[in-house]
DNA sequence: TATGCATATGCACTAAAGTATATATACGTA
DNA sequence: TACGTATATATACTTTAGTGCATATGCATA
């Protein structure tokens, strides 16, 4: 299980923080979407994710090219709430990332 | 006020962790205590708590020979509710600590 | 004012972690 | 099978941040 220190190492990190907090609010981005709307270059991204889902935090699913990475469902309880506290808190932040990601052409589409 | 990152910075750290969550429980406590809980050498602890001070998470006061240090109260609510629900979900993982606490003599009289 | 205890800080060292660049792998399609 | 796109990883570099030791400061008491 994440212990807490590890935890908080995860969301000590501006550009982690705020590829959670994306994920959180969408649901669900593949790789593309998440370099486009903070701006990155892609192998910082691909490396962020991959750290946050080999601590748990995130779950990927692969679905043709893309992978698409999403919030584990099975989180503890305090860390969930703490995501969604944090996310709801600090909203302002991110708007302008989700207005990048709105403004992106040719998004993947998903099926489940 | 505290940006998310910065906060989770202060949380990312073992001995600063500990620390916090032995005031959280404890409501106040001096440098001697925090350093006889946790076995970590005082210039060590004085850093961590200067640390957490000066980022508005911890208050101090000066008692005679003592600093004590507390949660400052006035946090925005979503802090004051992830630092609660990580003191709350983690406890056993101070709880060892707490008893060092006990066990110390001669701990310092408090008069606010 | 001298001494002792509690706390804070300066300095040099070390280790951890993030970054960019280049490259490798995986998948889809012609 | 060849090519293009999406994603992952290896390497070297740089920066950040924690640590120990020594020392300074602040307070109390004799």
């Amino acid at each position: 299980m994440i212990d807490p220190v590890n935890f908080f190492k995860l969301l000590a990190e501006q550009q982690r923080l705020q590829l959670t907090m994306l994920i959180i609010r969408q649901g669900e981005l593949c790789v593309c979407e998440l370099t486009g709307a903070t701006g990155l270059i892609q192998p910082t991204v691909s490396r962020h994710l991959n750290i946050l889902r080999k601590a748990g935090l995130l779950l990927a699913r692969r679905q043709g090219q893309w992978v698409f990475y999403r919030l584990n469902p099975q989180l503890p309880d305090w860390i969930t709430l703490v995501l969604q506290q944090t996310a709801q808190a600090n909203a302002p932040l991110i708007t302008p990332l989700l207005h990048n990601l709105q403004q992106m052409p040719e998004r993947p589409g998903r099926c489940n």
